[in-house]
DNA sequence: ACGGTGACGACAG
DNA sequence: TCTGTCGCCACCG
């Protein structure tokens, strides 16, 4: 084919939602490890600035995407700066000042693929 | 076509 | 522990 971004037919977005999609109920992940997981451990501001135009589409549980010290970052990005907290504490987050708590409990590491 | 942008992460002090 | 700084690079106007 004559347009070949990257190595891949999809771009490094679309590769992200990918994940993010996969993460399961009730767990969350960094934007370090999908980066990671992409082959790209230095990426994970581009895993950010993919996160930022998720809206534009569904099904992508943003919410699920914290930073590595399970802080929510993006929360600002909702719909409301709360939101993105009920959706995890729905989820059995344990969130203290914006900080997951029990994040190691629920961290989700893409490269287990389960 | 090109450079500013940014929901990050590692590291120094 | 906490704060500031720097490197990172795909996207989009």
């Amino acid at each position: 084919m004559t347009k070949q971004m990257n190595s891949r037919n999809e771009s490094f977005f679309n590769k992200v939602y990918t994940i993010v999609k996969k993460i399961p109920h009730g767990k969350v992940t960094t934007y370090g490890l999908i980066a990671r997981h992409l082959g790209t451990s230095k990426s994970a501001r581009i895993v950010g600035y993919a996160m930022n135009s998720s809206h534009k589409f569904s099904n992508i549980p943003a919410h699920r995407v914290v930073n590595r010290n399970g802080l929510l970052t993006g929360r600002h990005h909702f719909f409301g700066s709360s939101l993105m907290q009920e959706l995890l504490e729905n989820e059995g987050a344990i969130i203290i000042d914006n900080k997951i708590k029990n994040f190691k409990d629920i961290l989700w590491d893409p490269s287990t693929r389960k």
